[in-house]
DNA sequence: GCGCTCCTGTAGTGACTGCTCCATGAGAGA
DNA sequence: TCTCTCATGGAGCAGTCACTACAGGAGCGC
């Protein structure tokens, strides 16, 4: 099958569209998305909308994608840290990525937070979308932990790595309800925290089991 | 002006209708909290609960109302800790009990939280309801924590406790999405963590200034 | 110019939205 | 039993919901 041609116009609009969509859907929440309102701020009429995307639960989902995207690109452009840095350097420097990371691009976590909370009976496939986006940094940050604390036992590593996430997740929530908060100095707080509870647990399984 | 008899069933039905609302806006956000839905699963009409409440966001309000005042005394029958107890345990303590109100009245929680994310153009009632309640209890935690930990200083305190505020929710958050997931375990590192931050932050503070 | 697909505008669908009106039933004090 | 208020039932308001049908303009390769 051929590639199917695109006018310029197309993505410039399916850009609106979603543009408008991840404004609302954030203000509002996934029954608050209407389709008039999208319409209204992208200027775009009903039937484009309808055009570009299935549904209204498709539209969502593509909004998560795309946030995700921006975030994701932007989580790959992170500067490492220097190779002779500190575990607690290290967790500082990568906390404070994140903190611009996620305050550059709010939508992915507002939304999918969202998401997550409203737990309506039929499973939005925006939803999913969001989870196993989600799941995907879960592992990746994982792995690094494991390096970063090879005193811990796994289960200890995951432990650490959920507390992350929902401390992260909590902050986030913290600064949208709070504009005036200064989130920087929060995230400096936590990195000390994870570091903290994690040479507490290391002492701690030394302490039980010495070599 | 003679105090306003009410029958048995009224409060039955209010109280229906309360119930029938949680769950709704639990699940649906507060555009997806429909008249109708609670009405259907109330199994009450229409009028009766604009008889209760004067408008939707009025019922909403009354909701994250009813559900602060079943957390709230939880809270107040909250077994306190041993008085020879340490910071640590102290802390582990409480945290633990937060643990069970939380998951045991959740309503409060997950319903603020949704009010907070969506931050619709017309602030919402409930929503401020909801942030009037915790900042009780936010400046309830400061003055525990100033106690327990004598060498910070306010700004640092009031760092700790938000990071505690928003740890809770963020695990709360997990603990929605994923079932199956042992909170009580997360809580305990989550108390570890907080110590352990508050111990560096005293140490530091100490070498700064040194007696 | 031609033809073909992409995309937009108009006008609607039936169902549902928050909310109101008002008649009627049910209980409590007399 | 009589009243009087509390509470409910049902019908219905204008407006919005997600979504569709379809005609026609716009840009592309030729």
């Amino acid at each position: 099958m051929p590639h199917r041609q695109q006018r310029a116009n197309g993505v410039v609009s399916r850009d609106a569209i979603l543009d408008a969509a991840a404004k609302i859907a954030g203000e509002r929440g996934y029954d608050g998305t209407s389709i008039k309102l999208v319409s209204d701020l992208s200027g775009l009429p009903a039937s484009s909308i309808y055009w570009h995307f299935a549904n209204k639960d498709d539209l969502l989902a593509a909004v998560i994608d795309r946030s995700f995207k921006a975030w994701s690109t932007a989580l790959d452009q992170a500067e490492p840290a220097p190779a002779d840095a500190t575990n607690e350097e290290r967790m500082v420097h990568g906390l404070r990525q994140e903190c611009v990371r996620v305050m550059t691009h709010p939508d992915f976590l507002r939304l999918g937070l969202m998401l997550l909370l409203e737990r309506r009976p039929v499973e939005a496939a925006a939803r999913r979308r969001f989870h196993d986006s989600r799941m995907e940094i879960h592992n990746r940050v994982t792995v690094g932990y494991a390096r970063m604390f090879p005193a811990l036992t796994p289960p200890q590593v995951r432990q650490l790595v959920r507390l992350t996430f929902a401390s992260v997740d909590g902050l986030f929530i913290a600064a949208i309800s709070e504009p005036e908060l200064d989130l920087t100095a929060e995230f400096e707080v936590l990195g000390l925290a994870i570091v903290s509870a994690a040479r507490s647990l290391t002492a701690r399984n030394l302490a039980a089991a010495p070599s």
